[in-house]
DNA sequence: TTCCCTGCAAAAGGTTTGCAGTATG
DNA sequence: CATACTGCAAACCTTTTGCAGGGAA
């Protein structure tokens, strides 16, 4: 999955399989997170809401609801950094894991093949299927040491 | 690090050098990690206690305050696996990496060198000083498939 | 028309903090 | 003897839930 675009047409596709509503505050949480620079909290989220769509009379309560919902049909991922608590990203960006700098917080993301590779081989020695996955490295960045 | 007599010497040092008081509890509360089998929440740290040292009348707050502590001067790890909220391990133990059953819980420690190496190098690369990393695999094992 | 989804507010869960007393160095 | 640490309870923050009303199919 590459754009936004394509992302909400798999959303109307998932909701309708699945004899479910379609509803604009479940895209709009699905377009916040697709069009966000970080990852965000449940409540990054709805601040983001308030602010961008002053229209929209969104509850806090229906954002934790959209993104339990978006992440059990894998159109987002959580990730939880440290004390930070659980944010959210978009899967409309392709995979990568995440450098954390434990001084400023700057997140650097990063792909390896080989990595991707011998987790697939760890995986089948243990006979896991495995569905996801995380990879984060703590320490400083450059500006920080 | 290897043993528990290493690590409680270990924090009587640390502690020693910070001018700070070496305590019952902070010793009870490392001791608990360091022979857990399991990854432990705060609450299940407190369970332990209150279970196998009956004599000890500990509080919740410094199980916590405890825990942040020894997480501080590293002698213990926290890891966040899902919605299962956060979870400590003692670092006596040598480090490794997690995959984890999200059907049943089961979680497989595993170790690879060449994953470790790369890693290092990532780091190198994007001039970050590393200090720890987790890498967890989500998945389904042999008996929930 | 059905019933899924929403907003609101209350409840629940987990973690932190203030305070007075206790115990370590 | 100074003061860091503790236990308790209250406060806090984040997330979940119950419910009545509203909107998508």
């Amino acid at each position: 999955m590459i754009n936004s675009e394509e992302a909400i047409e798999e959303l109307k596709k998932i909701v309708k399989q699945k004899g479910l509503k379609y509803t604009e505050q479940r895209e709009i949480v699905l377009s916040i997170l697709i069009h966000a620079e970080d990852h965000l909290s449940a409540e990054e989220v709805y601040n983001e809401i308030k602010t961008k769509h002053t229209d929209s009379n969104i509850g806090i309560a229906t954002v934790y609801r959209a993104l339990s919902f978006l992440e059990e049909v894998d159109l987002i991922t959580s990730i939880t950094f440290g004390s930070d608590g659980k944010k959210y990203e978009s899967n409309a960006k392709s995979h990568h894991d995440h450098l954390i700098c434990t001084e400023c917080g700057k997140i650097v993301e990063f792909l390896d093949d080989e990595i991707e590779k011998r987790q697939e081989r760890i995986a089948k020695k243990n006979k896991f299927k495995i569905t996801n996955h995380s990879m984060q490295l703590y320490g400083t960045c450059e500006d920080c040491q």
